[in-house]
DNA sequence: TAGACAAAAGACCGGTCTGTCTAGTGTTTT
DNA sequence: AAAACACTAGACAGACCGGTCTTTTGTCTA
């Protein structure tokens, strides 16, 4: 079936991009691991570029919808705005970790490759949004402004925890970023 | 002269792989830009993956003893430790500012590249190692413990700023891990 | 003046890159 | 039965990869 083929394309190159990186891994390896034909791929995508485009995607929609689920399942309140550090916990624990594909994808560009950069700073964007949401619905009568302190202080610490975690093979990182944010929001009511 | 020539390639390198990334310059550029013969780059770096790492401790060489100089030169106390992120602006206003080289290349590696991730690793120590000198040295009476979760947040902040400044192409990330960096040591006598 | 040396220029090696194209197989739809 | 479709296998193109080697040029020194 069509849909399925789509699908294991872009979990083969999202295992091969994420684990080897974009540039060193050909379309050669692609369509070996997933036991296709090279017209096949082409068919289903214009480039390599695009399939790029389409593993960020698949990476970024699934750990969205996880990360809203996990943070949607605990208590409101001060704990509430730590989860994002738990969740980033257990996905640091899955034996395959290599910290986030948006910013490791960013590395790799070159000032031409302007799509992709385009989808990552959206991407980031959107993450940013949601930890607005969390911050706003947690800890009431904030400003505009402090809502965007505290959730971009926390999307700083986040984002941080993941890279520094993957560099040095350790969560310590995670550990930190989660035991500096609540100063965020030191000296507000928050239960 | 021999040390110029060394000089060239590690300075023609460090500008390709900083700008288009490791992997996407190839040695045939880094001679063509060099106006060098490909045997004089070999005679000089025994691979691609040397020059890399003479590149990575170039950027990384320079950065601690320019980040150190203008640190020191700043009154102690409070401003003093905010001084790296008033450095990191300086770093973003310059007409070349792709994020931070370091993890850059890490977004690059595939896991069998352990010689340059040992590099990273290694520098980014080194930065932290700093920043704990300097907290201990404006916070008195300090614990280890504390200094350590105190400059660990200020290397969070500082590396996030860093690469999402870039990933944004705007100095936001720099001034919310300025004005997040102080509540890391709230409550405690500075001045 | 002869030898040593550093470097330039570029051919060359085996291999890989992205992407296209042809030829053929089987399955589904009309 | 025939046309349409999705796919496989793999040749092919043209460029580029990292790296080695030879040949030539010029300079510096014994």
């Amino acid at each position: 079936m069509m849909e399925s083929i789509h699908n294991k394309i872009i979990e083969t190159a999202s295992n091969l991009f994420y684990i080897n990186g974009y540039h060193s891994t050909g379309v050669n390896e692609i369509i070996a691991k997933s036991g296709i034909a090279k017209a096949t791929l082409y068919s289903h995508f214009k480039s390599k570029e695009d399939i790029c485009i389409a593993y960020l995607k698949f990476r970024h929609d699934a750990f969205i919808e996880s990360l809203k689920e996990f943070v949607g399942r605990r208590k409101k309140g001060k704990n509430q705005l730590l989860a994002i550090f738990d969740f980033l916990q257990d996905l640091y624990r899955e034996d395959q970790f290599y910290g986030c594909w948006g910013l490791k994808t960013l590395g790799e560009l070159s000032p031409k490759e302007k799509k992709v950069l385009e989808v990552i700073q959206k991407q980031k964007k959107e993450l940013l949004l949601f930890l607005g949401e969390v911050v706003g619905g947690n800890i009431p009568n904030l400003s505009k402004a402090e809502i965007e302190r505290i959730s971009s202080g926390l999307y700083l610490l986040y984002d941080s925890a993941i890279t520094e975690s993957h560099l040095f093979k350790n969560d310590w990182p995670i550990f930190m970023a989660k035991s500096i944010a609540p100063s965020l929001y030191a000296g507000i009511d928050v239960d």
